[in-house]
DNA sequence: GCTACTCCCTATAGCGGCTATAGGGTCAAG
DNA sequence: CTTGACCCTATAGCCGCTATAGGGAGTAGC
């Protein structure tokens, strides 16, 4: 009993759209179709989009899971280079986090220069002075201290 | 002394086509034109792109630069929204961080099924059982040895 | 049979934030 | 007077979808 479009996107999780998006970026292979043209699926594509959304989960994009699904249909003897996508995801990943620390210290730095205290004009101006404590958002604030100061 | 546009750009650490990108987008004002149609720009407009910098760094989109730039340029009597912003930003980045740390570590279980010793056939099919410790994994792994087997 | 409804089809355009390409004009130095 | 670095506009492409338009297929109830 093959699966319609709709039932390979309810047993997913996944989009009608973009099961046929892959489909056409050749991440699922042509699938069989009714008389009347409508798209009919096996366990094995399920399967197979499972694969996909799980790599796309662990952000790799189209091009590699292309590469690991190559291998997972027939195997080269040496897989070495999956270990190596693995590890510079990893290496990737721990980039994006430190980046995104430094961002939050930086934001959480801002939050601290508006204290929500609209008593003589905005928080941000009446509590940061020049010599603001994050470099980074100087702009900020010293423009809207001095645009403040003109009215 | 005016500055060209690749004089801004460099000031600027922005590339050409992305300044005018900014422009086309309403994030920079239309710059005074020489006789010949060279875009020439001033200090203010330096200024202003590094603020727009600054911004993208911390993860603003332009709709919300664009807001920013708004207020910097005639601040309005309230600026609460400028806290939910940041507010709103902190959030968005911790959400992002805590992704990533799942993310990551999912991929360094994922690591740990492939020793890199190839003595037969692959690593991570050698070292991974049917019950892989990485639920979110298991997909690729049975599948390869499912198939390994095969051969 | 007819209608209503849900599903399916293809083709194309849009999103954000750039980046690249094509095809040309300007300007200063040698 | 040519070379080379810069500038201009307009348009298309990137990624991974998502949305829209305009239609056909299949099923249930009347």
């Amino acid at each position: 009993m093959p699966l319609k479009i709709g039932d390979l996107a309810k047993a997913t999780g996944t989009q009608v759209v973009t099961i046929r998006y892959y489909e056409k970026e050749g991440l699922l292979r042509q699938p069989e179709r009714t008389g009347s043209g409508y798209r009919l699926y096996s366990e094995d594509d399920v399967e197979r989009l499972h694969f996909i959304r799980r790599c796309r989960q662990h952000g790799m994009n189209l091009a590699e899971i292309r590469d690991l699904l190559a291998f997972r249909d027939s195997p080269a003897p040496s897989c070495a280079w999956i270990s190596e996508l693995v590890e510079k995801h990893i290496a990737n990943v721990q980039a994006q986090i430190d980046s995104l620390l430094t961002l939050k210290a930086h934001l959480e730095a801002l939050r601290g220069t508006c204290s929500g205290d609209h008593g003589r004009g905005c928080g941000i101006i009446d509590s940061l002075g020049h010599g603001s404590s994050c470099p980074c958002c100087e702009g900020l604030h010293c423009r809207l201290e001095r645009r403040q100061g003109e009215r």
